[in-house]
DNA sequence: TCTGCCATGTAAGCCGTTACATGATTTT
DNA sequence: AAAATCATGTAACGGCTTACATGGCAGA
C-alpha cells in the first residue's frame, strides 16, 4: 500500500522523502497519521533498488517551477518509466486488502488514473466488504442484544451507522460512475478540471491538473 | 489493548481460548475482525505466566451456567485476583493509544466497569483526537482543495464527514455522563447478569431513566 | 467413514513503530 | 549564538498475520 502511494505521489511530481511524508499525510490522512521515517526511507531504498524510482540531482538550473520549499535538494526521487508500469499494475490488480479501510482508501485517492472498469470492481468490493461488517453489527444487536450491557451496545449501534452511511455514499459513487460522473457536487461547476473518464483503450491519465503543485506559500 | 480485552471478557465469564477469539470478534467487531490464533494462543500463556489468569478444569459439576455452545471444555482460563487488579489498573491508565479507533473501542466496551471520572476523561481525549483530526481534514478542504483532484476531495469530504459525526456522538455521551445517564435505552437495568466490579469509590452506573438516543430514524 | 467444525498451538515473516544518531539551513 | 525546523538515515523491537501441524468430536 505504502508502495503504491509513493509511487502514485511521485508520478504527480519528482520529490525528497520529507515532502513526501508530508503529502502522504495530507492526501492520505483520513487513514493513517504520518508514516514515520524508519518505513520511509527504507521503502525508498527498495524502490530505488527495484528500479520504479531513481534519483534526481536538483541543480540550481533545473529549478524551473518554485516547487517546493527547499530549493537545493536533498535527495530528490523521480519515478521511472518501469514505476510507472509497476504503478499501474497495482492500482489495477486487487486482492483482500484492496477492501481495507487503508487499501481502499489509498486506490480511492488514485481513481482519477483508473479506468471505470477498474473503479466500479473496487467500489463494488467495498460496499460487498462494509455489508459483510454490517450484516455482522446488525445480527449482533438483533440476537445478542440482552447479553451486552448498554455501553457496548452503544458502540455497536455507532459503528453500525457508520457502516450505513458508507454503503450509502459507496452506492451513490457507484451510481456516478455508471452513469459516467466524477463524484463531487463541485463548487464551480463539474470538478475543477476535467472528468477523469475517458477510460476506454490508453487508461492514462488524462491532461488535467495544469497546476504547479506547491506545499506553503 | 488485545491483554485488555482478554481479561475484561475472561472477568464476566471463564471461556476457552476458541470462545474467546468469537467473543472478541463479537464485542470488539467494529475495530478489527477477528484475532488470529497466532496471537491469541501466546499472549493467553503470557497472561498465565504472568499470574493474571489461570487454568479452570471445567468437570461437568462446575458447569453451571450453560454458558456457549461447548460444555466440555478444552483449556478454560479464568482471571485471578491479581488478574482483576490489573484490569482495574489497565482501563484507568490512559496513554495516547487509548483514544486510538482501536484503544477507545475496547475502553469503551468495558466502560460499564470504570467510575464515571475516567469515561469522562476517556471521552474527551476521544473527542480531542477526532477535533484534531477533523481539523486537519478542513484545513486541507479548504486550503488545498484546488490541487487536488475530485476523488481525492470526495474522499476526504466523507472523512470529515465521519469525523463530525463521531464529535456529534461524543458530545452527547459526555453530557449525559455529565447528568448521570447510561447511554441506550437499556431493556433492564445495568446488563444482564452481573451488576460491574463496585469499585471502591461507589460511582457505579446509576439508575438512569429510558431515554431515546436519537441519532437515527 | 469421512467431512466439517471445534480446539490448540508453533514458526516465519511482514509491516510498521520508537528511539537513536547525525547534520544542514533558517529563524530568532 | 541558539533554537527550531528540515532532512536523512539505522537498529531494535513489537504486534499481528499467514501457514503449518495436530488432534478430538459430531453428524452426513
Amino acid at each position: 500500500m505504502l508502495e503504491l502511494a509513493i509511487l502514485g505521489l511521485l508520478q504527480e511530481a519528482p520529490m525528497h522523502g520529507y515532502e513526501l511524508r508530508k503529502e502522504l499525510a495530507t492526501k492520505l490522512g483520513t487513514l493513517r497519521a504520518a508514516i514515520s521515517y524508519g518505513t520511509l526511507y527504507p521503502t525508498l531504498k527498495r524502490l530505488k533498488l527495484a528500479g520504479w524510482i531513481g534519483e534526481a540531482e536538483m541543480t540550481e538550473t533545473s529549478d524551473i517551477i518554485p516547487p517546493m520549499t527547499s530549493k537545493r535538494g536533498r535527495v530528490v526521487y523521480k519515478i521511472t518509466a518501469e514505476g510507472k508500469e509497476r504503478f499501474a499494475d497495482l492500482l489495477t490488480q486487487t486482492g483482500p486488502e484492496t477492501y481495507d479501510d487503508t487499501g481502499f482508501g489509498v486506490h480511492f485517492t488514485f481513481f482519477s488514473r483508473t479506468d471505470r472498469a477498474t473503479r466500479l470492481r473496487i467500489l463494488e468490493g467495498r460496499r460487498r466488504r462494509v455489508e459483510e461488517r454490517r450484516e455482522g453489527l446488525r445480527e449482533v444487536l438483533a440476537r445478542a442484544a440482552d447479553r451486552l450491557d448498554a455501553y457496548t451496545l452503544e458502540l455497536q449501534r455507532h459503528g453500525l451507522d457508520a457502516c450505513e452511511r458508507e454503503v450509502r455514499w459507496l452506492e451513490e459513487l457507484i451510481t456516478n460512475e455508471r452513469s459516467g460522473q466524477t463524484p463531487g457536487r463541485s463548487r464551480f461547476g463539474p470538478a475543477g478540471a476535467q472528468p477523469a473518464a475517458t477510460p476506454a483503450a490508453g487508461s492514462e491519465t488524462p491532461p488535467e491538473q495544469p497546476r504547479p503543485h506547491l506545499d506553503r506559500p
